[in-house]
DNA sequence: GTGATTGCAAAACTTTTGCATACGA
DNA sequence: TCGTATGCAAAAGTTTTGCAATCAC
């Protein structure tokens, strides 16, 4: 019922695929987050701030994050956070993705799939999704000029903005390039 | 469990509200739908193709659709649906939502709040949406350029769009209003 | 008449929560 | 020690499905 059978999964971006000579930045995949440090700092700030504690399930759960591909469900994140720490529960893991988006360290991501998955916050650098439907691979793209642009009309409606998202969906360039044959 | 409690909801749209002097198009929530006749070309074509049946509860809810405010949620249209037909139940207005989705009739819309929302598919008018998390309006816009800048994205990853999903988050005029007060 | 459709109730699934136990500060 | 955190299992809440009875064509 917990781990088990998701049907589409952020595969774990092999190191100089393809995709990775387009213009867009989507260097963020390649580097798995180090700014690991900062992450640690904000979060231990804001638990402090709350007297929440550091228990060796919260670490092991964020270290877990930070190398664990991004968009990854919380299934995928507890069978591998269970590869350092057997008997962590499902409700643990769920309740610390809880706080760690609280504390704006993580960020949850809602692709229509039914799953919730999550991606390590970094607020320089927003950035948006292309979710291939066939192969399930997730592509993060970047475009000031549309954020500019959703800026102003939110601006004509007297609208303010607090988040967003803007998703693609359709079919990668690797799932074009086999199905075309 | 099936009708009641809700959290945000579509406002069913009162005619001339302020927002409506907003620059954007949303004429399409002002007019409930006038192309309905298209719709039922379109849905009986599709069912003739494939040998299903035009029943009572079918068309009962195709109207209520039709008639009712954009983004409603199932609950919603079950309740609404029910004051034509006392005794029809939630899986056959789920079941036949699925069908008018597959039909091109309607399109499912996602907000993140745990419902599946409807509304109307009008090919010709692709718009994206505005939603308020205080009062829950949903406010659509569209903007063509950001649509282009969107393809162009893709283009550049090679990746073929079958759909996309944009919407923005935040607080609405009105309630941007009376919070400022 | 025959196969599609309906309605009810139960199942499926992900997300949340209650509670007794264990543990960090 | 004291209150937070954990883990298990059960609860919630929406979406799906099974099945016997009905109904459209």
């Amino acid at each position: 019922m917990a781990t088990g059978d998701s049907k589409t999964t952020a595969s774990s971006a092999p190191p100089g695929r393809p995709d990775s000579s387009s213009t867009d930045s989507s260097a963020a995949q390649e580097s798995r987050h180090d700014a690991g440090a900062a992450l640690w700092t904000k979060l231990t700030e804001y638990m402090d701030r709350r007297g929440l504690r550091l228990t060796g399930q919260r670490r092991a759960i964020l270290t877990t994050i930070i190398n664990a591909p991004e968009h990854s469900t919380l299934d995928e994140l507890l069978e591998t956070v269970r590869k350092t720490d057997k008997h962590i529960g499902y409700a643990t893991v769920y309740r610390t993705m809880k706080m760690l988006t609280e504390a704006g360290v993580v960020e949850e991501r809602k692709f229509g799939d039914g799953y919730t998955r999550y991606e390590i916050s970094d607020e320089s650098h927003h950035h948006d999704h292309l979710i291939c439907q066939r192969c399930g691979h997730i592509t993060e793209f970047e475009e000031p000029l549309i954020e500019e642009l959703q800026d102003r009309v939110a601006q004509r409606h007297g609208f303010k903005v607090t988040s967003h998202r803007h998703e693609l969906y359709g079919m990668c360039r690797k799932c074009c390039e086999s199905t075309a044959e």
